[in-house]
DNA sequence: GCAAGGTC
């Protein structure tokens, strides 16, 4: 029997295809990745009887970034990225394997059916996943077709098995048009943010954000927040005067009127009116209405309205709702929640959810009171043929998701209800008056009936006093008519809400990507979030908007990013060639590049107002090796040490603490040592600033400090202080960190692993000899008399940490307090020696020991 | 260390 493979874009769409085109009679097993599983059945295909494997990806099978070398920043121009620079695609998430998962299943399959979302990327990662199979999959007979394309514009019975009989080709010309879009993406991004950092971090000192960055979505996106800084920086308030007039309407009410001129901005004209108006004892009601009105029920959810919200009402940044909603989707509370589209499908059960929600403590009497007297049909919104709108799967209470998700689910389901509910009715009575020869007119709203409100109550009408009844020709005494002088008011800064209704508006990123974006100005310092979920752009974010303005605005200007999308959509529609598109708009950033590039100075003349040259930037701590002056210490992101007199800026290792080391200096090049450390409960180790950035052997790596140094005879090196290989990862050497005393730790030097061992001991050194077992390095202890540990009256102890059974009840593995809790090993018992990398006595290990006499014969090689 | 786009 021949196979036929199918795959979709997600596993939670392989599931549902499966289920519909197997009739719900398909066994299911994971794949080897443990996340895409692969349902199987067996069914007819072009007349023949076949075996099906449904199976999906997991978005991009493969992502775009430059060959190896062309990713150290110090030794490639960033103007090469351009053209010079090449490309590779590589494994998007190595993690998912998921090029072997697919040539596992795709082996010995004779059709292949590509069920990828109906979208430029889903067409692109058609030929990502043909690029893993085809060469698995079994030969063709001569002319016979394989490979086949489902087109589909929903996941319903109907649209689901119509595409599985009308199966088509997958669209060259449409992936083409996103494998340019990645290029230009990669190196047009690259090529600017690369520049702008290392321009910019080499000249200041407290940018406080270790990546400059740009890009055509989110340098618009910053573009926005600074736009409406501008506003209101320019804003200048302006006088204006209103009049407001008071009638009686009963005994013991009164009516104010609203202005039909609204307002003036000349006083004296004001005055006038006023003057005409006020000595009126009577206003003459000149027309009344009454209409029925109606506030429409809200449109089936999708993500960028839940995004919009969730941070408006609910207060939750996009990123964090998104998480929050992939949470609840792959629990199975709501329904899948990225989607553009607004529109239940026809065959949409709107039933079926809501009798779910029926006993719900909030809300059973609205969704039994619906179910009851019928619900109201959906109102017509847009299908974007991805998924169905967002909508509950299952009741939930509070208690039972707790917190934020149960917020989000709460409005998400209050939504849903909404969306099969009435229009809220409302009359809207309008009285218009006339006082001397000016008019004013007074309107109020009555519910009839509160519709969807009832379920939303944060849009219902407000309640308000009943106008008066009255007709045309009746007079009311006029109580007060009064001038009242008011200035206009700036815009406050953006709202995230309304910076996703202008990101969607042009066209700026993807339901799924605006979140990204706006995370990403806030993680590079550009903007912070303000109260009210308000986004203020910061210095750094202004003079970089402002600087882009005065050289090149398209750079910052949302149409950057329409424009080239006009030309991909050229390839996508097959009326450009692909190089030819990609070729011009590389040409026309690369002019753009050097010009920037050119330019710079005019936005460095805006930097320099708000930040400080590195000479003039944080505190002396240790001394250059080169002219033994003091070097300064820049806190702000990237920490640094910057010599003032040699003009050199040595990075330092991030996300920790920077101390001087006792003045000690490296014998390599005599800087001095400074010493580093990630808080109380973490690791320390000392560093050489020159070695850091400039390795003095071929196996120490940029970056490291001591621990990791292979110098021969210092007393901070590896060589001297190292012990023996990590008991958990690969690569890591032990190492006793000489400035825990007198709580001692060994710490390796790769990895979150430490070994916290002999408390109190008041001197702990690293032994020539080693361990006769494990080859370790063994320790030389010094205990306090008072506390010693050891058996009799004994100080002193010398022997291997691993193996020597006084040792042993000394010594107790842990993590780094920086590691996250679900990256730990086993518990604490399994510390005690060497863990799993301990091996049998006698027997030498598979893997090399890297311990000192090792590290020292791989240097000395 | 960089972009934006999928998805987990």
């Amino acid at each position: 029997m021949k196979t036929v493979l199918m795959v979709a874009e997600k596993p939670s769409l392989a599931q549902s295809i499966a289920r519909i085109l197997s009739r719900g009679s398909m066994s299911s097993r994971k794949g080897l990745n443990g996340t895409c599983s692969v349902h199987e059945y067996t069914g007819t295909f072009t007349g023949q009887l076949v075996r099906f494997k449904m199976t999906s990806v997991c978005g991009h099978v493969m992502t775009l970034d430059f060959l190896g070398k062309y990713n150290k920043w110090d030794k490639v121009d960033p103007a090469e990225l351009f053209s010079q620079a090449p490309t590779e695609k590589k494994e998007a998430n190595p993690k998912l394997n998921m090029v072997k998962f697919l040539q596992v299943e795709g082996k010995g399959c004779d059709y292949i059916v590509l069920w990828l979302d109906c979208d430029k990327e889903g067409e692109n990662i058609c030929f990502e996943v043909l690029d893993a199979v085809l060469p698995v999959m079994n030969q063709a007979h001569s002319g016979e077709k394989t490979v086949f394309r489902a087109r589909f514009s929903s996941i319903t019975d109907t649209d689901i098995c119509t595409a599985m009989v009308r199966l088509g080709e997958p669209d060259h010309n449409e992936a083409l048009s996103v494998d340019a879009r990645q290029e230009l993406d990669l190196r047009i991004g690259c090529a600017f943010t690369r520049f702008q950092t290392k321009y910019f971090q080499g000249k200041y000192g407290n940018l406080d954000s270790s990546l400059i960055s740009f890009g055509p979505c989110q340098t618009p996106t910053l573009g926005f927040c600074v736009e409406r800084h501008d506003k209101i920086q320019s804003f200048k308030p302006e006088t204006y005067w209103v009049l407001q007039a008071k009638v009686d309407a009963d005994k013991d009410r009164s009516l104010l009127l609203d202005w039909d001129r609204v307002r003036v901005f000349d006083r004296e004209i004001a005055q006038m009116f006023l003057n005409m108006t006020k000595l009126e004892k009577e206003a003459q009601v000149e027309a009344t209405s009454r209409k029925e009105k109606a506030k429409q029920r809200p449109l089936a959810l999708n993500t960028v309205e839940m995004l919009r919200v969730a941070s408006s009402s609910l207060g939750m940044g996009p990123q964090h709702a998104m998480q929050t909603a992939e949470r609840l989707y792959t629990q199975g509370y709501i329904s899948y929640p990225r989607t553009e589209t607004t529109h239940y499908p026809e065959s949409f059960d709107l039933k079926g959810p809501l009798r779910q929600q029926a006993n719900h403590p909030y809300w059973a009497d609205t969704v039994k009171r619906l179910l009851a007297e019928g619900i109201n049909r959906p109102r017509k919104g847009h299908d974007a043929g991805d998924h169905p709108p967002i909508t509950p799967m299952k009741s939930a209470t509070e208690a039972e998701l707790g917190g934020e998700a149960w917020r989000l689910y709460e409005y998400i389901t209050r939504h849903f209800i909404a969306t099969v509910s009435h229009d809220c009715k409302y009359l809207q009575s309008t009285i218009s008056f006339r006082i001397g020869p000016e008019r004013f007119t007074c309107t109020g709203k009555t519910v009839i009936s509160p519709g969807f409100t009832e379920i939303m109550p944060w849009q219902s009408v407000p309640l308000e006093e009943s106008l008066p009844t009255c007709q045309r020709g009746d007079t009311f005494a006029v109580a007060e008519v009064k001038m009242l002088e008011k200035q206009t008011s700036p815009p406050d800064y953006l709202t995230e809400a309304e910076l996703i209704t202008l990101m969607e508006k042009h066209g700026i990123g993807t339901d799924a990507s605006i979140p990204v974006h706006i995370n990403n100005i806030c993680q590079r310092n550009y903007v912070v979030v303000e109260s009210g979920r308000r986004l203020k752009p910061t210095n750094l974010g202004i003079v970089l908007v402002h600087g882009y303005y005065k050289i090149d605005a398209e750079l910052v200007l949302p149409t950057i990013r329409s424009a080239v999308e006009k030309q991909l959509n050229l390839i996508a529609q097959g009326k450009a060639d692909y190089r030819q598109v990609l070729g011009h708009t590389l040409d026309v950033f690369k002019r753009k590049f050097h010009y920037f590039v050119d330019s710079i100075a005019g936005m460095d003349e805006l930097m320099e107002v708000s930040f400080s040259p590195l000479a003039a930037t944080g505190k002396p701590l240790s001394r250059c090796g080169k002219c033994h002056r003091f070097m300064k210490y820049i806190q702000a992101k990237p920490s640094r040490l910057h010599c003032s007199h040699c003009d050199e800026t040595y990075t330092l290792p991030q996300n920790g603490t920077i101390k001087l080391y006792k003045e000690l200096r490296c014998p390599l090049d005599d800087f001095e040592l400074v010493l580093w450390s990630s808080g109380s409960r973490g690791k320390s180790y000392p560093l050489c600033p020159y070695c850091s950035n400039h390795p003095p052997f071929r196996d120490m790596k940029k970056g490291t400090g001591c621990n990791e140094c292979t110098h021969p005879t210092c007393q901070h090196s590896l060589s001297m202080l190292g012990i023996g290989q990590c008991v958990e990862c690969e690569s890591g050497v032990l190492v006793l960190d000489p400035t825990s005393g007198p709580k001692w730790r060994v710490a390796c030097n790769r990895c979150s692993v430490v070994a916290h061992c002999f408390e109190n001991a008041h001197r702990v050194r690293v032994s020539a000899d080693t361990c006769g077992t494990c080859e370790a390095a063994l320790l030389d202890v010094d205990f306090n008399k008072a506390r010693s540990p050891l058996p009799g009256d004994g100080t002193q102890h010398t022997g291997c940490v691993f193996c020597d059974p006084v040792f042993q009840e000394l010594v107790e593995l842990k993590h780094a307090a920086s590691c996250h809790p679900m990256h730990r090993g086993p518990g604490r018992r399994q510390g005690r020696g060497r863990g799993r990398g301990r091996k049998p006595a006698g027997k030498p290990g598979t893997r090399r020991p890297k311990d000192k006499m090792s590290a020292l014969a791989a240097y000395f090689v």
